[in-house]
DNA sequence: ATTCGCGCGCAAAACGATTTATGCGTCATA
DNA sequence: TATGACGCATAAATCGTTTTGCGCGCGAAT
């Protein structure tokens, strides 16, 4: 690949002359400029953005650092913020935690390296020590989707607990008592207020939330809401309604229900979190809690933008609204 | 951040001897490499990838080109991607062209310039030009998916004609001859190759497929199955057997025929194509011909990496093979 | 006729690593 | 006592840019 010392030689000028041209930067004659222009066409001249990032102090390449890649909630997030990366010319590189306190503080390390201008994490929660190490460094971080109490960083959540309140409040109010709750290996602390949320509306309602409605799996979120659902039913005094936590959990209740024949939703309310672009169209639609995913992975670039341009910003939290969005999954319970 | 500069200084030694140390290579003896590294340690020294990339001449980062990020399909590609690459100390730069051939043709120069040592893409079909381009800047190159036939490149397909036609072939033992098929905005040449299988398995079994039952829709997938599926089962002689071309098309229409009340299977066969994780939880569970998705994705990298390490290897093409599995959205036709 | 300012261009010093060539003791061997 | 050989460490060149400081020539002002 052609450096900006060939074109210059070629060109009969000095490498600052060309760099100049590229950057659109100081003055040079027109002459020079169309001698220096059609040489870097001719050479196929693509700057270097490694020695250019060296000199700079600078790579306009973000790190985003999540706990899985395949899992519709955050591919849509990973797809926002792509977007909006790409629209503010930063480049996007991908890290998948997997769930992993070692894998996310291995990749960390290599963010570190690469001298990354930012990072937007989903932590895994397992420990802070990594996330503090990045801080440390000075780097412009973005926790999004999962909190972290104690450390002092941007952060874009959404409201889970209202959110859960939310729809808790939609399946009392429809006159449901018995309604059991399904997590999912998801971040504990994201589980945690959507369970709070829940519970403070029992508690609205002047009803008891009884621990065994509360099923927590590890197992991938298809299977804990299917396998969960199933022994659920099974129950001398099954409940009718399931608030499943994660939208992919409420898929996997929904295909245990047609396994059992319950007719959805008069035998069975089902509710899910998350509202990812699926919701819509399982049989039947999916109420759901509606988290606006889409906004949240934009949010989150923007204020790592604002601190990029402006060192000095004290970090900020903000906490976009969850939304109920009322499908065909959910009705009064059978009298 | 700290710089080897200053841990040779402080270590009072040569950067030459930090370097030695921090790459294992060459004669340091016990006593330095100690005095060093605690040194590196306390200054929480990380090497710049920056300025190793610029003098050995390589990123160890691979560009991933890929059309969506957030279908199913392709973020269970670039999950297995990331994970072939991590284990394999590569990083991934992640770009959506989203089906956009300006976009594609604006990260293939990003990529250039980011001197990746490699790239794996999954083409928009709209042009070769900026696929060329990388070519000519002889940068190792894996096509996914998808088939741009002129180019001479190393390929990862899988077997579009064949799939398609063991599902024709399914659906036409069952005893269905109105099978119709649906198919999505995704490229035009793996569409082809399955619409060509579809025929194919008609001619062998004797039987004519009428023009009239292929469907093509430019809306995003759920949609298009979902308003194709309505149109088609309001026909006067509807389709016994719906054949759609992705398996997200194929949940529209799950959807479609929910809402008409059609008793599945036996009202109607469904089939997929890819076998995406939610296939086996959708109701009632997908029959489809399942792609290995994630063998595609290992398969890429590691054909990639043997090029790395072989420069004049030629380019080869690796077809992975479709099975069907039949789950329980296809039965015989009603009498 | 100086001097100043300005438009334009160049040389050279960074940026932070790796790697080659070189130097300097020390020990064994002829 | 030379002479290598070897072990260890260093100085300096290099990767491909950006950017600072400097210089040159020319027209205008004093």
């Amino acid at each position: 690949m052609a450096t900006i010392k060939e074109v210059a030689e070629r060109a009969g000028v000095s490498v600052a002359t060309v760099s100049r041209v590229v950057n659109h930067s100081g003055y040079v004659s027109n002459d020079l400029r169309e001698r220096v222009e059609t040489m870097m066409q001719m050479l196929d001249y693509k700057p270097s953005a490694l020695a250019r990032s060296l000199r700079r102090q600078e790579t306009h390449t973000i790190g985003l650092l999540i706990p899985q890649l395949n899992q519709p909630f955050f591919s849509t997030l990973i797809s926002a913020m792509e977007k909006t990366l790409f629209a503010r010319d930063y480049r996007a590189l991908i890290c998948s935690s997997d769930e992993d306190a070692a894998k996310e503080s291995a990749y960390i390390d290599i963010l570190l390296r690469q001298r990354v201008d930012g990072v937007i994490l989903v932590p895994t929660g397992h420990s802070t020590e990594s996330i503090k190490r990045l801080l440390r460094a000075h780097i412009p971080t973005v926790m999004i989707d999962r909190d972290m109490p104690d450390l002092v960083v941007n952060r874009v959540l959404s409201d889970n607990y209202a959110g859960a309140y939310l729809g808790a409040q939609h399946l009392l109010a429809l006159g449901h008592r018995q309604i059991a709750l399904i997590g999912g290996p998801r971040h504990s602390q994201v589980l945690q207020d959507r369970v709070n949320g829940v519970q403070q509306a029992f508690r609205d309602f002047g009803t008891k939330f009884t621990p065994d409605l509360l099923i927590l799996g590890t197992s991938p979120e298809f299977e804990v809401g299917y396998e969960s659902a199933l022994k659920l039913m099974q129950r001398p005094q099954p409940p009718t309604a399931i608030f499943a936590l994660t939208d992919v959990i409420a898929v996997g209740v929904l295909h245990a229900a047609a396994e059992l024949n319950l007719k959805l939703p008069e035998a069975l309310s089902v509710m899910g979190f998350d509202d990812i672009p699926l919701a819509n169209y399982v049989i039947p639609a999916l109420t759901t809690i509606a988290q606006p995913i889409y906004g949240m992975g934009q949010t989150a670039v923007e204020i790592l933008m604002r601190r990029l341009i402006d060192a000095d910003r004290p970090p900020e939290t903000i906490r976009l609204e969850d939304r109920l969005v009322i499908r065909k999954s959910t009705a009064p319970p059978p009298t």
